[in-house]
DNA sequence: ACGGGCCGTGTAATCGATTACAAGCGCGTG
DNA sequence: CACGCGCTTGTAATCGATTACACGGCCCGT
């Protein structure tokens, strides 16, 4: 900057003003700067192809303009489609995305969370491992925004953005029924994960407003393998339930797994159904319901909750009190 | 810091020094700080709950830290795994991954490099979005170590990890035609890309090694709605091939896409093999052959060779000569 | 007893921006 | 004519670490 400067024949502030003002042009802020100076700092930066350093402006600023998103594991489309929904929405408002992957582990996520917050990001965005929140909560107490994601933490008092879990499991449920299956099991799950519980509740009240007493409910995890497992569990069954309905697509995708073992006949065995779609789904069984995460809606939600929430920090107004967005999600028929 | 060295009754310095030492405990540098001090201060550091803050550290070391990947898209089995793989080596080295899209376009992908070389990350692994690879050649002149992955620039001399694209093609319509197809057709591709251009080659050469001269080979992109358009016309021919390779699972998903529209039944009127698979692969025809590439080892690779040369660019070392990896791909019979 | 080396620690410059404060200048007004 | 106001620009402190260099003390050899 200060080769700029030199060339320039201006002072070093008068060169910050200048790059300033460009970044923030548009906005109300009285014109510090003369034409005649702005289009000679202009030139001489383009002249010499000077870069603005940004880690030496974040250390004055206190701002990185970077997010981070931490969510239990990256390989999975759901994850993916969400991050993808956030990195469109920061973009557009000059944020980058930093990626950290808790692997599914309450303590990965608590020291995670630890380093980013020393990178000074301007917020987070998580997908929680577990219910267990006081490690985020603590963050946010320290003055990060943070929004969480997908799912819900206990006694926490954040900002989220969640899909309609219990709709979605009821409308699905119902789906099912209409269709004149009564003996549906529900498949897969994790106590830890207010989504499961979630979908666990549509699936019941589904049950009991159609006037059926028993529930059928195998929890097991929420994996391809568990999956899989629970499958050949059902398979070895005398009387098995005529209809499925998986937590997820990875325990939908298990079950599918262990029944093409038995040959592609045997897909069409059960009526299933399960949260989460790909393009792919439409050819995992004959006949089968999908509940649609507007996975990329919600990402972006969360980055929006997340901006805002960045630019009331930043001008130090009172904290908000927290918002929480449910998405709809969508019934697909296959 | 300045707090930490009032409890502890030592200057900043050897504050620094303390923190410095215990991460690089292990290495074989001298120990500059006494026992009785080391404690004093991180007890004092331990009761203020005292946070380094990176950003100054960054603007001290010149380094972040922090590496950047650069994709086309991010919403893709393919490059989620390639990120995962990436993420997962860098979290061992204590690296962060910041994640940027460029939207399959060059354009973009220049601009982004623009404002990912302002933040001064350490390294940079791009996954091209178009063969012209002077404004990634010139970031790596600048001093930014990079790497590419899954595509190949022209002209550049950088560092990569390919996938063997020509021979995973081979392999694949060799085995079409030992199981006794002739009138095998390519569709999909993009001139643009190598990987597309080296399947093709991969593709011919096998139907040249069997004697067949005629090719029917059918470009036309690299998404869902090519492969959607491809087989629409297909479908018209009087006499369509009948085994079909497709360049990517995309064009692959769409073709199918376009197959289930007339029906279950249709979905085995063809012998489909393409590049990529996912975990919904086995679902997706009656009969074929994926060739699956090593995402994830490949990301790991990447991270590898960029960490290997920020140590190197770090110890101002000579500049190593390029190194290019090519990892198998596996052919998975369905 | 004295000089040299080593070890542990402190002083202060530095990284590259932002920005509070001050200063110079031109111009309108009482 | 002098005063003050507003506009543009410069000076220098600051953000929070790292690190070159200096310095004092201690041990040791001759």
């Amino acid at each position: 900057m200060r080769d700029v400067a030199l060339a320039a024949e201006v002072s070093t502030a008068t060169v910050s003003r200048v790059l300033n003002e460009d970044a923030a042009r548009g906005l109300g802020a009285v014109a510090k700067v003369s034409g005649a100076t702005r289009e000679r700092v202009l030139a001489a930066a383009l002249r010499l192809d000077y870069k603005l350093n940004h880690v030496a402006r974040s250390l004055k600023t206190r701002s990185t303009r970077t997010i981070a998103i931490l969510a239990p594991e990256l390989a999975n489309d759901f994850f993916m489609a969400l991050a993808e929904g956030i990195e469109q929405e920061l973009g557009k408002a000059g944020y980058m995305l930093l990626l950290s992957s808790s692997s599914n582990s309450a303590d990965e996520e608590k020291r995670r969370l630890g380093v980013l917050s020393q990178r000074l990001v301007d917020g987070i965005i998580v997908v929680p491992a577990s219910r267990r929140g006081e490690h985020i909560q603590a963050i946010a107490d320290g003055g990060t925004p943070v929004v969480l994601v997908d799912r819900l933490v206990e006694g926490a008092a954040l900002d989220c953005v969640l899909a309609d879990n219990e709709g979605g499991a009821y409308a699905a449920t119902r789906a099912l029924l209409a269709d004149g299956f009564s003996r549906i099991a529900f498949l897969g799950g994790n106590p830890a994960l207010s989504t499961a519980q979630e979908r666990l509740a549509g699936f019941e009240r589904a049950l009991a407003d159609a006037g059926l007493t028993g529930r059928d409910v195998r929890p097991g995890g929420m994996g391809i393998a568990d999956g899989y497992r629970l499958m050949d569990e059902l398979m070895a069954e005398a009387e098995p339930p005529e209809a499925l309905f998986a937590v997820n697509l990875l325990v939908h995708l298990g079950m599918e797994r262990r029944l093409l073992e038995e040959g592609r006949a045997a897909l069409g065995r059960f009526a299933m159904a399960s949260f989460d779609e790909t393009p792919y789904s439409p050819f995992m069984t004959a006949c089968r319901y999908s509940v649609a995460q507007p996975a990329a809606d919600m990402g972006a939600a969360a980055a929006r909750l997340l901006l805002e929430r960045i630019t009331l920090a930043g001008a130090s107004a009172p904290a908000a009190v927290p918002r929480c967005l449910r998405l709809d999600t969508r019934l697909i028929r296959h």
